[in-house]
DNA sequence: ATCAAGTGCTTTGCATGCAAAATATAGTGG
DNA sequence: CCACTATATTTTGCATGCAAAGCACTTGAT
C-alpha cells in the first residue's frame, strides 16, 4: 500500500495528537483558575489587549464563533470578564476584564514557565530540529513534562 | 507584561489552530466517503493493519476511548467495518474492515496527495524550516492548500 | 477454587469545534 | 426614507475529547 496513507507519515496526525496532548497537559495547570484551555486562550488575548469587541477576540484567538459565545458566558459567570454593549454599534459587544480577571494574570505568569514550550524557549538549533521535537513533544506532553529548552 | 503569556509566542496555540485548520481542510476531501477526520484516522490505521482489537486501535490512533466507541459504531453503521467478539477474551472485540471498507482505501489514496502535507514530502531543508512552516501552515490550511513540498 | 486487582470497553456529563441558519443592526445605493 | 446587502453575534444539531464511573471478564496470589 502507499506509504502516504500511513498514520506515521502524516503531519496532520501529529498535530492532532500533540494538540490534544497540550490540552490535557494544561488542565492541571489551569485547575486553580478553574478554566479550560480555550478559556485560557481568551484570557491571554485579553491580557495583551483589553476592552476589545468579540470580533477582534475571534480574530486573534481563532476560536470558533459559536464556541466563543459559550466561553465568554462562562468566563463572565466565573467573574473574569464583563460583556458591555458598544455604544457606536448595537450589534457589537465589547469584552472587558474585571479586576479579578486582570489579577488572574499574575497567577498565570507562572504557567508558561511550567509548560516550557513557548517559542522563545527554542534556540536556533532547536528550531532546526522541530520536526523531531514534534514527535518528542507527543511523548513529553503525555508526561506533562517537556524536555527541550 | 511578560512576553511568555503572549499568544504569538505560544507553541501550543499554534498546534491548536493548525490542528483545527487541518480538520477543517480535510472535511471537503472526506465528504465523498461521508466520514470525519477521526473516522478517517481509524480507517487509515485499519488499512495498515486489519483485524485488530479495539485496544490496539486506541493505542495507534491516540483517539479517546469514549469517542472511539461512538466512532466505531458510526463506521459500522456506514458499512465500513464490523466488530466481532474475540473468542479468546470475551471482554475484547476485534475490528475488521468490510469489503466496502477495504475498497474505500483506493479512493482514499488520492487524499494525502491533495493535502500535500505528509512528512515524506518534506526535504531536509524544509524540515529545518518547519517552525516557520507551522505559521505558514496556519494560513495555507485556511485556503485548503499547502505550499511546501 | 476464590477473592482481589487489572483489563477492555461502554456510558455519562461537560466543554468545545464546525457548518449552517437565525437575529439584530449597519451601511449603501437609489 | 427604502430595499438590499454586509456585519456581529447567537443558536442549533452533530461529532468529538476528556475525566470518571460502571460493567464484564481475566488474571494473579493465596
Amino acid at each position: 500500500m502507499s506509504d502516504a496513507l500511513k498514520l506515521e507519515n502524516q503531519l496532520c496526525h501529529r498535530f492532532y495528537t500533540v494538540s490534544n496532548a497540550f490540552s490535557r497537559a494544561y488542565r492541571p495547570l489551569l485547575k486553580s483558575l478553574d478554566i479550560t484551555y480555550p478559556q485560557y486562550v481568551v484570557l491571554m488575548a485579553l491580557w495583551e489587549q483589553d476592552d476589545i469587541p468579540i470580533s477582534e477576540l475571534l480574530r486573534r484567538t481563532r476560536i470558533d464563533g459559536g464556541a466563543m459565545t459559550l466561553i465568554l458566558r462562562k468566563l463572565q459567570d466565573k467573574g473574569y470578564l464583563d460583556l458591555v454593549a458598544d455604544p457606536h454599534d448595537k450589534r457589537s459587544r465589547r469584552v472587558k476584564l474585571t479586576k479579578e480577571g486582570s489579577d488572574a494574570r499574575v497567577q498565570a505568569e507562572t504557567i508558561p514557565h511550567q509548560m516550557v514550550c513557548n517559542l522563545n524557549s527554542l534556540t536556533a538549533d532547536e528550531a532546526v530540529q522541530l520536526r523531531d521535537l514534534i514527535d518528542k513533544l507527543s511523548d513529553c506532553l503525555d508526561k506533562s513534562v517537556c524536555e527541550f529548552e
